[in-house]
This record gives structure tokens, sequence and C-alpha cells, in this order.
RNA sequence: GCGCCUGUAGCUCAACUGGAUAGAGCGCCAGAUUUCGGCUCUGGAGGUUCAGGGUUCGACUCCUUGCAGGCGCGCCA
């Protein structure tokens, strides 16, 4: 249960009366006030409905306050603030009721129908190991995975694989000279735009022990051979680094399958019967194009969806453009039919959007493609700009910011900030045992609540039954509970939004909460949780800390952090 | 040149998508403080939300014109 909508849904009934245009009525909210004083909720209908009823705000809630306060008992105080809102403080006894409600499924909506949902995310191209660069949208996306799954979806997590085309060739070629080096002492050449890092060695060596007999001659002669294995070993690593951050992708699409199976003359023929494909030439591009001459090739109408330009489809040697295969990927990926698709790509990509979104408008009229792009990552350390590895060009790997700082902080850290804007990721702070470190402070507080139920002797994940919640009456322990029962909204949130980063901040808040409640204890001995001899009151209290641990629990499983319970 | 993203306290960022006195953390200032678990606590000061114009009861949020920063921009992937 979510008490807003609750509440919501109860006013509602109480007003129903009162005439409601059906656009408007989602714009009506019960939410947490800004400021404490202002009360537990506030409704702020007279504020949405006075316009088109031709009132007053304030005259309006006041007449919607009278309405609620002659049908319902649940409030101390039902006051009518300026503009329009009526704030709501909630007799003691009914806001405890609120806590007995929680359990593992708490803030998950239960009217919800369960959807399909593909989100593709990752899908670098297997060429080397992933670096930094790549691990905000990675721990983005498998952090929202976990989200919609906990919303009740039911969720796919794709990974495109671009194993064809130009970039394929040069890295494959960049296998073979790191082979014939290993072999002939032959000094890989610098001159023709081939992959230069360290690691092209140990694919090449991998490769090498894989194929074992067979003869490595030309290039040429060799290429079809060593494709295959050089992807499969490009991608074994991608998958390692993956595994060190915790995301596991359900589904992974191979590119050059795609076009093995042909899916592209299907997906130019649905094109093609909705005009929206043509031969044509392209305007000349702004800013460097020296060697620019119009050409006559095969266009995709994006312009009609939005875009800019039209897109190429074909190349003038009528091969198909990366972007022609990645049409058919997504038609491929339409015809699965899922209910909603998410895509996730680096900043760097958001010139690409467009051409996306309007590719799958064309072949899918229906609106469920959400493109989210995830903004860079600056890397600090003593507050200055770190590098940490000169291997594979100036790329840090993600191997080595995991190993540094471990899977939870760079988890955690990752979704701190909203995906859209950049964030600074200091390595010291991560790694810092006070406070200044949110995950620290979060995982402190796990820590802490469990050593209160072992000194009580109560077992954390055996459900207290018998407290008398009415013992519980100071301004900590209500401060708590009102946090607590905002989960709920935060959800909601982030399932707007497609967002993440309210989680770590409210796991934060939450958590602050906490250690005020526990620090009051210091100055005052009828506010420590356990430190007194009435068993009665140490019962309620550990009762409400379980609920309040069963919040950050599951919070810290939708980050996929773990929950420490020592430190 | 064009497109997308961003611009909020000294710094890093929130702000429930148009609501109340724009909030946190760090930093700064002033006090308190040896153990329920040590890696502190309580309070305070900090703002013309980049600038101008518009929309309305009401704008950080929407529209418009600029400015600044980031990213991207041909048949690469």
């Amino acid at each position: 249960m979510n008490i807003f909508d609750y509440y919501k849904n109860l006013f509602l009934k109480i007003i129903k009366d009162i005439p409601i245009d059906k656009s408007i009525i989602k714009k009506i909210t019960v939410e947490t006030p800004k400021q404490k004083i202002f009360g537990d909720i506030s409704f702020n209908a007279p504020l949405i409905l006075a316009s088109s009823l031709k009132k007053q705000p304030m005259q309006l809630a006041n007449e919607i306050k009278e309405l609620i306060q002659a049908a319902n008992n649940d409030f101390e105080k039902i006051e009518v603030a300026k503009p329009g809102f009526i704030n709501f403080t909630f007799k003691k006894e009914i806001f405890l009721k609120f806590i007995k409600i929680i359990d593992k499924n708490y803030g998950k909506p239960t009217s919800t129908k369960s959807n399909k949902i593909n989100i593709e995310f990752v899908s670098a191209n297997p060429t080397g190991p992933l670096h930094v660069g790549h691990c905000r949208g990675a721990i983005f996306g498998d952090v929202l995975s976990n989200f919609l799954k906990f919303y009740g979806h039911n969720v796919v997590k794709e990974y495109y694989i671009n194993d064809y085309g130009n970039q394929i060739y040069l890295f494959v070629k960049s296998v073979y000279f790191r082979i014939i080096e290993l072999q002939k002492g032959k000094a890989f050449p610098e001159d023709q735009g081939l992959y230069p890092g360290e690691y092209i060695i140990d694919i090449a060596k991998d490769v090498l022990k894989n194929i074992k007999n067979e003869n490595i001659s030309s290039f040429d002669e060799t290429i079809s051979i060593l494709t295959p294995y050089a992807i499969k070993s490009a991608l074994d690593i991608i998958k390692k680094d993956l595994d060190l951050m915790g995301i596991v992708h359900d589904n992974f699409v191979s590119e050059s399958d795609i076009v093995n199976r042909d899916i592209l003359s299907e997906a130019i023929e649905k094109l093609k019967n909705k005009g929206d494909v043509y031969t044509g030439v392209l305007p000349k591009p702004k800013g460097d194009a020296e060697d620019w001459e119009p050409r006559e090739q095969l266009l995709f109408k994006s312009s009609k969806y939005g875009d800019d330009v039209d897109r190429a489809l074909q190349k003038s040697d009528n091969t198909w453009t990366y972007f022609a295969n990645d049409v058919a990927y997504h038609y491929d990926k339409l015809k699965r039919n899922f209910d909603y698709y998410i895509n996730i790509l680096g900043a760097d990509h958001a010139g690409y959007v467009k051409r996306l979104s309007s590719a799958v408008n064309a072949l899918n009229n229906n609106k469920t493609f959400s493109i989210k792009l995830s903004q860079i990552v600056k890397l600090y350390k003593s507050g200055k700009p770190f590098r940490m590895s000169k291997r594979a060009g100036d790329f840090i790997l993600a191997k080595d910011l995991i190993d540094a700082v471990g899977k939870d902080s760079a988890r955690f850290m990752m979704v701190y900030r909203s995906s859209n804007s950049q964030l600074d990721f200091d390595f010291d702070l991560v790694t810092d045992t006070s406070k200044d470190n949110p995950i620290f402070y979060v995982q402190y507080a796990c820590a802490r609540i469990n050593s209160l139920f072992d000194k009580s002797n109560f077992d954390i994940e055996k459900p207290i039954t018998d407290a008398k919640l009415e013992n519980l009456k100071y301004e900590t322990e209500f401060n708590l509970i009102k946090k607590i029962v905002e989960w709920p909204k935060i959800v909601n949130l982030c399932y707007q939004n497609l967002e993440v980063h309210y989680i770590p901040y409210y796991l934060y808040e939450l958590s602050s909460e906490f250690h005020t409640y526990w620090n009051a204890g210091k100055e005052n001995d009828d506010l420590k949780i356990i430190g007194h001899s009435d068993k009665e009151l140490i019962n309620s209290r550990l009762y409400l800390l379980q609920k309040l641990y069963l919040v950050l629990t599951i919070g810290l499983n939708i980050l996929d952090v773990k929950v420490l319970k020592k430190m």
C-alpha cells in the first residue's frame, strides 16, 4: 500500500460531488510537504481545480477541508495554507499503522500490470576490454533493470554485439599482426590505423591457444579463421569485466547474425511500403568536408520523423551502412514483441538518438521506445583529475576502477547522480570510512542496526510481532517514520523518469535520520535505543528498526550493493 | 554552421515534471564531545536558479532570444 495514493483516492471519493475534468485528475496529488511545519501530507486539489471551477483556491481549499474533516477521522490537524494547499497532520496511532504494512514488497505498486521490457545497454564493440566510460552506462542499465523488476515487470537485459564491419576488420588485422609479432618477431605496424593497445597481445595469445594447429599464413587467407576466435576472446574479456561489476546480460544479439539472417531486406521492404526509402543525394555537411562530393545513394527519410536530415542506408558501393544494420536489428527487436524498449547510450552517441528513434517510429507506430543517455564520468583523486593506467592508450580500464574501489562503491556512486548530468568520481571519497562517504554511511547504518539486534539477543530476520508501537513518541522516532513512509514516492519518481539516482539519495537521507536517532541517545538516556532496562520499549524500537532495515535492504538490493551486517 | 545535453550556495549536485520560505553533502563560522559500535554531534551564515523577454493566480521547471561549457555531426562503427 502506498499511503499517498491511498489518501488521494480517499480524498477524491470524499469530494466526488465537485466536478473534475478527467484531463487534470492526475495533476492532483498527495505529497510530503517540503517543510515539516506543514504537517505530514498535503493535498493540492484546490490549486488544480480552482480555475476550472472559477473559484479562489483558498476558498475552495476551505470547502474541501470541511468535507474531509466531516468524513474522515485520521487527522489530528487539518490546515489550509496559502496559496491553496490543504495540510494534514496524522494522529500518531494512524501514522504508526503505516509502519506495520512494510514488507519485502514495500513500495512496489499493487495495481500495475506486468510488462515485458527489453533494455539494451553496454553494447560495446567486441574489440577489447571495457573502459571507465562504459561503466556508468553499464551500471545505470543494470540498476534500472533491477528497479523495473522490483516494480513488477519482466525485464530482458540485452547486449548488441557489433561483430561486423570495418572496425572488426581492423581489430582482427591487429590481432593478426600481433600473432605474427609473437611468432616471427616482426614489428607491429604503427601506420595502418590498427588497435595499438597491448591487450591485443593477450587476445592474440588466446586465439593462438584455441586454434592450435591452424597455419597462420597471409592475412587474407586467415582472416575468416581468426575472426570468430578474436571476437570470442574480446567478448570473454568484456563479460569478465561486466561480471566484476555484477552485471549479467540475458541476451546477446550478434550483428553478423542479423546480417546472415537477412533481416534487413524485410525491414527495408516495410520502410519502402511506407514511402520512407528513396534514392537521393544528401546535402553537403557543414564543417570539415574537404573530400565530400555529392553521390546518389539509398536513403531513409528520417527527417519525416524529426531527424535533421535523411540518413544513408547504403554506401556508394551499394554495401549497407552501419545504420542500416541497426535498423534491421531494431526491426528484429520490435518483432520479438516487447511492451517497452529502453536503449542506454553513452553521451558521445547523442547524435545518433534522432535517427534511431526515427527508424523505430517508422517501423512501429506505438511510442514505447525510450533512449537514455548516460553522461560522462570524470575521475578524481585528491581533488585532481586522475589517470590510473597507461594501458590501452589513454583509456582507464573498467577493471582497474573496480579493483581500486570495489564493486559496491562503484555501483553506488555511478548512479548517485541523474544519468544526464556529468559525474565526478573521487577515488579517495568512495574508499573513505567516514560519514562523508555516502556508501559507508548507508552500510554503517545497516551494521549498527544489526549490532543493536545482536546485543539485545534478537534475530533481525525474525519479525517482531508483539511490539507496542504507542511507546514510540520522540521526534527523532517520528522523523525516521516519516522518511520511511516516503519510499513509495521514490519508487514512483524513478518509474516516471526512468532514473534511479533517487534511490541512493533516499538511502543516504534515510540513514542520516537513523544516525541522528542513534546519536540522540548520547544526549538523552531516554533515547538510547537499547541502553536501558525497559524491555517493552526496546521491543517497540527494534520493531521500528526492523522495518527501517527492510527498506534499506530493498533499496540496496536494487542497487545490488551489499547489506553489511558487520564492518 | 547545425543538433543534443548542461548551467541552481565558494565546490559537487537535488528539487516529486508548473506549487508553499529553492534543499542536501563538502568547505566556512560558532559551540559540544572518550566508548549502546571507533572512524563525532548540535547549530549558523551562504541564492536576482547564466542574462533578457514572454505565457499565468504561480516559473529552476514551459515558450523565445542571447551567452558560456560538454558531446556529437558526412558512405566510420
